[in-house]
DNA sequence: CAAATACCTATTGCTTTAGTAGGTATAATA
DNA sequence: TATTATACCTACTAAAGCAATAGGTATTTG
């Protein structure tokens, strides 16, 4: 399954939004960039678009960057990718609708609106916060296996 | 939810070779794509593609065409999406491996291997007969708001 | 042999994606 | 108040993928 560089970028640096989002101090665009190897002017852009679904706060001017404007365990991957790409978001085009309208209305509720919906409710139930348990959940030593 | 025109058509076509399956008579591009308003070049391009995941058969020659290699119960729309969109089968890039390998591998696995199998289970339960049906019920008068 | 068909390869134009460039506006701080 | 660090904005470029077209060859039927 194809998800954008841009969806991408936006999951991970929001995850690294949430990883700070204790200490409550505002992260740069610059410092995630570094930190994560990504583009700087690239990520700005992806930074736009998560400001304007209302995902980070931002403050403007020297020490100022960004930070979630929600808890970690409510926002999920859903929101992020959604936020970043249309096609997440936008309905499927009609395919055959003048010759075969039938045809047609029948693969969009049997196909792409269940699809939507499979996807929709898959990525609704993954938040940040479970990525960054996962996340921590690898740096246990790999002692679990002894118990099976 | 972005599924390509080719897909579309695919599933469009396959519906279609679905529908005359039992009278067991090959159906020509040319007439599935008068029938169905699509250009004909480009849909040839949609069948070759049906061919290699072997799902239809064809037959050269005058009085020649395709249908159906598998009853319209048994092949799914999961079968016919993948095997024309590389986007529905490709699995997502890594993100910030170098930097981040563990954050990468936690959004591989919370995130895009959740979401490839839900999209898989999801068009793995949709046939092409459901497709049918569903142009069936809607071919029904709409009688039955009656008896709720 | 002629017609009808599948099948093959290349080309074109368009859209999207990924990334770059060069700015302006704003706030903190020295 | 000047400097600096930041968000924020618009335009641009290059590459890739998508949709569709063009012009064939190979094969089978009649």
């Amino acid at each position: 399954m194809r998800i954008s560089a841009k969806g991408r970028y936006g999951l991970a640096a929001m995850s690294y939004l949430a990883s700070n989002y204790k200490n409550g101090m505002a992260i740069t665009v610059l410092h995630i960039s570094e930190t994560m190897g990504i583009s700087k002017i690239y990520l700005e852009q992806v930074f736009s678009l998560l400001k304007r679904a209302g995902l980070v706060i931002s403050i403007k001017g020297s020490q100022g960057g960004y930070f979630l404007n929600r808890e970690p365990n409510s926002i999920t991957a859903y929101d992020v990718l959604t936020a970043i790409e249309i096609a997440m978001v936008e309905k499927t085009d009609s395919t055959v609708e003048e010759k075969q309208p039938l045809l047609d209305k029948a693969m969009q509720e049997i196909v792409f609106s269940q699809l939507d919906d499979a996807v929709k409710s898959c990525l609704e139930e993954i938040t940040l916060e479970d990525i960054l348990n996962n996340v921590e959940k690898q740096k246990e030593p790999d002692n679990l296996m002894y118990f099976i």
